[in-house]
RNA sequence: CGGGGUAUAGUGUAACGGCAGCACGAGUCCUUUGGGAGGAUUUAGUCUCGGUUCGAAUCCGAGUACCCCGACCA
């Protein structure tokens, strides 16, 4: 697109009230606006950050079977009284209203509740099984103190997938192969995640495993083998930092994190409360075994800012940035505007998202500045001096070499 | 929810209890064009309520919002 016409502009400094770098940069590049402490509106450049990683969540939760669905933020009372969390648990977390009858909702903070009971509907029999259920959605919670940008919010975007099994067995095929795809989700999003072992949390006796970046502004604690044998989130640590892992002997240690994303089993706790039974193979009724897995996909979006980052700015992700390409002319005389308009045109013909930038009247400095704090990948720069040679310059966000290519070796670079 | 801090224009930042100023941004004009360039001109502000005072952005009280630490964190 056009940066003309880009709703948003850079600002040159962070706001006073805004500390943590993730909303300093989101804010000052134009990805985000703050409406409140956790609430944020995801401004166009924002937002196809944000498309582009559930995109990638939801590519790899359907390769692994999922469905896709999408369930109410709107929650009736009922459904959370029979788990009896309308005001334990979760539910104390729970925004929560009446309309004028008097009757009462909850905003959903989890849906537990609302997929187990449409599941009891659906699910009769073992050949129903497994089954395995997904949206990418807003859930609202009523967070004490939400805090450093998008990493703790009142109002945050969430994958959360729902398995429903047969078996135990069963059940602990499929947590594997979830544990798998998360790798590669992240792996997608360039975070590095230790997969680190945390507390059931009233919902199981078992350990449940949470997927946690390095981050120095995190809020998590983690202890972990630098050879990542284990991990173990510091709340539940049986091992202390300077001690020794079992595994190498390298020594542990201890480090800041954000969690990105969580899996753990839930048993029959919600299919009991809402009986969801099915009829198995030897004809008996059984309740059916049931597993939870979360990412918080706007929760993603700033770790990222937090782990790719410089001085200067953002360093987005190639298959979370907002545009691939970011096109710059630095003169304004004829020969460089109609080669960048050209190459703008053919660039788009190619698919590759592209923001040019076409205003006038600016400083060569300032759109170098403000690309740099927007992050997209590759800078394409169009001048008299290059063209000059027949040749335009490349560079990569995350790298300080410039490189002058002909056009025709251009589509092949930013493949590669 | 406990503790600490902050609140002045879209953003940043000044003003002894005495005319609210500067920079950036935005508008107009000119110059400039490889790292937020320069000049002229315009634009816009003291969180809310109450108190003290001849006079309050400034002092006092309450409220609200935001930030930080802690508690909490399907």
């Amino acid at each position: 697109m056009r940066q003309s016409e880009l709703f948003t502009k850079t600002i040159k400094e962070a706001p006073k009230d805004e500390k943590s770098i993730n909303a300093q940069l989101l804010f000052r590049a134009g990805f985000v606006h703050k409406e409140m402490a956790g609430v944020y509106t995801f401004l166009p450049l924002g937002n196809r950050v944000l498309k582009n990683i559930e995109n990638i969540i939801r590519e790899e939760m359907n390769k692994i079977g999922g469905q896709e669905i999408l369930m109410p933020v709107l929650q009736p009372k009922y459904l959370w009284e029979k788990t009896d969390r309308w005001s334990k648990g979760v539910g104390k977390v729970m925004y929560k209203t009446k309309d004028d009858s008097g009757k009462e909702f909850g905003l959903g903070p989890t849906h537990e509740e609302i997929l187990t009971n449409i599941a009891s509907k659906y699910i009769k029999s073992y050949s129903d099984l497994p089954a395995y259920i997904y949206q990418i959605q807003t859930k609202f919670r009523k967070e004490p103190r939400a805090r450093s940008g998008l990493l703790r919010g009142r109002e945050f975007g969430m994958k959360d997938l729902y398995s429903f099994h047969s078996s135990e067995e069963d059940f602990k095929n499929y947590y594997e192969i979830v544990k798998k795809a998360y790798f590669k989700i992240f792996k997608r999003c360039e975070l590095s995640v230790i997969i680190t072992e945390a507390s059931g949390a009233g919902f199981t006796k078992e350990y449940t495993h949470e997927f946690q970046v390095l981050a120095k502004d995190g809020e998590d604690s983690i202890i972990y083998c630098p050879r990542f044998h284990f991990a173990q989130n510091k709340e539940i640590a049986k091992f202390k930092n300077d001690s020794l892992c079992p595994a190498c002997k390298k020594t542990i240690q201890e480090g800041r994190s954000i969690e990105v994303g969580n899996i753990f089993p839930l048993g029959t706790k919600y299919s009991k409360d809402l009986n969801a039974y099915f009829i198995d193979k030897d004809g008996k009724r059984k309740l059916i075994i049931m597993g939870c897995y979360g990412i918080g996909s706007s929760r993603i979006m700033g770790a990222i800012v937090e782990v790719h980052h410089d001085d200067k700015g953002i360093i987005w992700p190639e298959e979370i940035a907002p545009f691939k390409v970011h096109l710059i002319p630095v003169e304004d005389n004829q020969k460089v505007i109609k080669t960048t308009e050209n190459l703008y045109q053919d660039l788009q013909k190619q698919k590759i998202e592209v923001l040019y930038d076409d205003r006038k009247k600016r400083g060569a400095g300032e759109k170098f500045v403000e690309s740099d704090l927007i992050g997209i990948p590759f800078r394409l720069v169009i001048s008299q001096k290059t063209l000059s040679q027949k040749k335009i310059e490349v560079k990569k966000r995350k790298e300080k070499k410039i490189e002058l290519l002909r056009v025709s070796s251009l589509y092949k670079f930013l493949k590669s």
